[in-house]
DNA sequence: ACCGCACCCTGAGCGC
DNA sequence: TGCGCTCAGGGTGCGG
């Protein structure tokens, strides 16, 4: 799940794979919702275009081109952006996984989920964007355009001055981390990260956000930005699908002290870790750790988790 | 205005 | 072996 650590470290990598080329060709795969700009018109207009700048807001990538026009990426789920030649087993189906020799590790050819190949007039090494679940976004806005997306969001969560916070909770009643995951609130903090950061703050992921005091919030935004720049530092966190542009996992997944660990010892206090679902996400926290403080509305959070109804009556 | 939730998509994993 | 169901989640948009 690409969040704010790995679209840098993406950023970090891809840069030098980008910046100061001349994009020769743009194969783009059939339309689909991932195309906010259809991919014949990226085909068409790509060409003859020269990345000056690869930028990052929150968990977005605009490559700022020499038209002044830019290329906006979000990977969404499981988008993968990498130069070619990277080799890793997330950047194969499981079937063909499992027909590898053991040790053999193909370079990466295109599948069906590559959406995007820059090819560059250097005759150099191409780029690739790959979207298994199509959740990602592939956007080129015209010189002085801008995008709603782009435009709600906060400020980036690595730069973000504790008085955002503070006066972003005020008055909100729904719980810390769904407010975390808000990209108008801090632009950048996803699942993954919340989590993290709401255990080394210390504080429950079910307290009801205008609850917390500033010093508080200045603490969670620490903190968030602590466990940001450390997963930075590891590569970031490969889960399932998430790899580094050079193919390598990212470090971060050994380091984390909640997500994915229900059951697991608290490395802090061997409390087993816990999980209830918030806004719709899995969430992970230490029982001990992070104290409720609100036990009112803990009860909303921590009854028999409510399923949404899969694969229903869907008409004919 | 605020908040919870369905939806978009695909593949992994599991039970039968 | 294979089918069907469940789950994962970033972000949007709708309904309460």
């Amino acid at each position: 799940m690409p969040e704010l650590p790995e679209v840098e470290v993406t950023r970090r990598q891809v840069a030098p794979l980008l910046v100061g080329r001349t994009v020769a060709s743009a194969v783009t795969s059939a339309p689909s919702h991932l195309f906010l700009t259809p991919p014949e018109e990226l085909s068409a207009r790509l060409p003859g275009r020269r990345t000056e700048a690869l930028e990052r807001r929150g968990k977005y990538l605009l490559a700022r081109l020499d038209d002044r026009s830019r290329l906006v990426i979000h990977l969404g789920m499981t988008g993968q952006l990498f130069g070619e030649g990277a080799t890793s087993v997330r950047l194969l189906a499981s079937t063909a996984r499992a027909a590898l020799p053991p040790e053999a590790l193909p370079g990466f050819s295109p599948d069906r989920h590559t959406h995007l190949r820059l090819h560059f007039a250097d005759g150099g090494p191409g780029l690739f964007f790959r979207d298994v679940r199509k959740f990602g976004k592939l956007l080129l806005l015209a010189p002085g355009e801008t995008h709603a997306r782009l435009e709600r969001l906060g400020p980036d969560a690595l730069s973000a001055e504790p008085a955002v916070l503070i006066r972003r909770v005020r008055g909100r009643r729904l719980a810390v981390k769904a407010l975390l995951l808000n990209q108008s609130v801090l632009a950048g903090v996803g699942n993954i990260y919340a989590d993290e950061a709401l255990h080394r703050a210390g504080i429950h992921p079910a307290r009801q956000a205008g609850d917390l005091s500033a010093p508080e919030c200045a603490r969670l935004l620490v903190a968030v930005q602590a466990v940001m720049n450390r997963s930075i530092e590891t590569g970031g966190t490969s889960i399932r699908d998430y790899v580094q542009p050079d193919g390598r996992d990212g470090g971060f997944y050994d380091e984390r002290a909640v997500y994915a660990r229900r059951g697991e010892p608290c490395r802090t206090c061997g409390t087993a870790i816990e999980r209830l679902r918030i806004g719709g996400r899995s969430t992970h926290f230490c029982p001990a750790c992070q104290e409720g403080g609100v036990k009112s509305g803990l009860a909303d959070f921590v009854g028999p988790h409510r399923r949404a109804p899969r694969g229903g009556v869907r008409g004919s």
